[in-house]
DNA sequence: ACAATATATGAACACATATTCATATAAGGA
DNA sequence: TCCTTATATGAATATGTGTTCATATATTGT
């Protein structure tokens, strides 16, 4: 794999081993890719953006988000899944709320880098 | 849109103002998705993982990650499209390098979360 | 001018994903 | 028990995405 490598002139083969021997595998990078890729959705944004302020039923999220109660409930399992949001049962009525302080730091983050870029 | 709201019992309608008020917009969150949606890929992932270490020519990113180059320059050009990404031409060879302070913040914060959960 | 090399690009294809519609499940009240 | 309401789920569909193959562009050396 290394040798194949142009060797760019800018880089020796001691770094280069030190930067294969720190990267990611295959399946970090997947397991990785997978967690951005939640975000990856406005649907998804703007329920985790409601849900950092309060903790909501699947109705109210619909109607805030303005789609199908359907579609919220798929999104809504995307999240669970991925140990995002929790849920707190009352009667037939679920609320979700934010299950993870990283979250919400990286939208922000994301939002200071969109801000500062344009 | 927020009268059709169930009213959980557990927000007010003032509380409800203010969420809609503060949510981000149809665009900003079609932005901010678009934005995460570039760490969305495995593939991706690894150039900015060695981009972070390293500025690198296509052919050396190509070998690194395993990938054809096609594939890489495809890729390369989401990247460069999303300006996280900047070029430095030498001759007929193009290094590739990080160009955003965010980029590798954001990919480490999704490490430790993968981290603290598993 | 020509060959060789590095990178970029367009078309094609396979695969993933978000939404909708219809319907199932589950809990509460009459 | 039956009806109503809140949520979840499966199938279908349309759209998006990543990779490959073939080829174009651009630069350097001969």
């Amino acid at each position: 794999m290394i040798d194949k490598a142009c060797l760019c002139k800018t880089i020796d083969p001691h770094q280069m081993e030190k930067l294969v021997a720190n990267a990611p595998s295959e399946t970090e990078a997947q397991r990785l890719s997978d967690f951005f890729k939640v975000f990856g959705d406005p649907t998804r944004l703007k329920i985790i953006y409601y849900l950092s302020r309060h903790e909501l039923c699947v109705a109210d999220l619909s109607s805030l988000v303005g789609m199908q109660q359907s579609a919220v409930s798929h999104q809504l399992k995307v999240l669970r899944m991925s140990r995002l949001v929790k849920t707190r049962k009352d009667g037939v009525t679920i609320y979700y709320s934010l299950d993870d302080h990283h979250v919400f730091t990286l939208y922000e983050l994301a939002q200071q880098h969109l801000k500062e870029q344009s």
